[in-house]
DNA sequence: ATCATAGTCGTCTGCCTGACGATAAACACT
DNA sequence: AGTGTTTATCGTCAGGCAGACGACTATGAT
């Protein structure tokens, strides 16, 4: 009953999966990929691959990140002032049940990744294609042309996008959705879009400008939204929002 | 540079290590186990073990605990009114550092179990023995009886115990620390040694008896504490806790 | 009896939020 | 040029909740 008995070391393979989200035209979406081969050949799933022998998770991560969108990552740990396509990327579970890949025993430490809504989908220097898009069209499987996720992709990307939701109310990572650049109606946009609610523009706006730290105007406006020039801001040094913006009941 | 090339299947081997945390005394204390071989032997470690061919994670790691705590598990999905010693048990976050383990590429998939004070502190039946100590005891190494802990598990327990003192702000968390039945007393000296900080009696009581679903009363009373009897309460069924119990700056 | 200890109920004040009116500054029409 | 539309931004007001703290209650210890 040790439980270094050397007998129990069964070998796993391991895996990284991304879960990319963005906020695309008012709604949030995910990455996928279309898988070229067996198991679950032609169906769409999540990014993702093994985690080479002298890598560590995040590095895998980073790498299949780069590989899929040409993003960089800036590590949750450093400020990272990235001046142009750098995505936040945090740990988020791990799946493990043994029957969860039908080939082997896979262990697969998914990832979370926020980007900006990038100018093209980039279908993937790989030879499968990628696609944004809405995150509903993955998790309620209506869409026949669509399909079901495979493996257990669809709970890692449910799984993601509740943290999404969740971890905005309490932190400034709605910022990572953002350009470096943004005005606070973009910013309220991508709230609404996350939890697909409806916010008044004028609390909003005084939320957001009265909590220290969480912007910093950069001096110049814009007008791409339309209507009267807003002021731009630039995310600023403070990750927690205390107290928490508070997501609309029901 | 396919992401499926077979060449790239490294084998790692996967364990769960666990952070077992407890209120005793007043203070937060988490469950070290000291090892009985190479690696670190002789140091303190925090429990775990290889996840078993036909193991999901989830059961490997409620085995370990029940092997060295005799606790079982509810899981976080059933409600599970377990009349006796059920502990929370929930995934914390993976560990994959190359060289975290000298011996060869180990992934952990470490867990956060949270438990009431334990009677009898079970020095296990295992070959090893066992020790509650506070959370400082490990995190600060000025003890040299004790040292730091082995591999990256200082890291491990400084996750753990960060995530319970966040999580027990907004979900009833923290009676997964009392026993079946307590006061409001109890659980108010919970959040207190969690947090490290004294929080005003009336306004906790005013609190978590004004939350619905936080607290049902069971009819009790008990004087365990001395002083006035106080009202015996079981946990509610909700979960999560709107608006949060805020925790006192600095 | 008196004191110490805990538990429970109230009061008051200040802060934050939700609801919403009003004004400002752009563009698209006519 | 004027009018309407859109978006941004500032203000006001009422209600809810938390922090500070007073008061009272019910036990056991001395």
């Amino acid at each position: 009953m040790s439980p270094y008995d050397p007998s129990a070391f069964p070998p796993f393979a391991v895996t990284v999966d991304l879960v990319v989200l963005t906020v695309r035209r008012h709604s949030l979406c995910a990455l996928a990929v279309r898988r070229g081969e067996a198991p679950f050949q032609g169906r769409w799933a999540l990014p993702g691959g093994f985690v080479r022998a002298d890598e560590d998770l995040a590095m895998a991560a980073a790498r299949e990140l780069e590989e899929e969108t040409g993003l960089s990552a800036h590590d949750p740990g450093t400020p990272a002032p990235d001046p142009g396509n750098g995505a936040h990327l945090e740990q988020l579970a791990t799946y493990g049940d043994p029957k969860r890949d039908p080939r082997m025993r896979v262990v697969s430490v998914a990832h979370l990744a926020l980007a900006p809504d990038l100018p093209a989908p980039k279908a993937g220097g790989d030879a499968h294609s990628a696609r944004w898009a809405p995150v509903e069209t993955f998790l309620e499987p209506e869409d026949e042309e669509t399909g079901a996720l495979a493996f257990d992709h669809a709970q890692i990307l449910a799984d993601g996008v509740e943290r999404a939701r969740s971890k905005i109310e309490y932190s400034s990572l709605a910022t990572a959705f953002c350009p470096p650049e943004f005005t606070v109606g973009e910013l309220r946009r991508v709230y609404e879009a996350v939890w697909g609610v409806a916010l008044d523009p004028r609390n909003f706006h005084r939320k957001v400008t009265g909590t220290p730290g969480f912007l910093v105007p950069t001096g110049g406006t814009t007008t791409r939204q339309g209507g009267r020039p807003a002021q731009l801001f630039r995310a600023g040094g403070a990750t927690l929002l205390n107290p928490p913006m508070l997501r609309p009941e029901v």
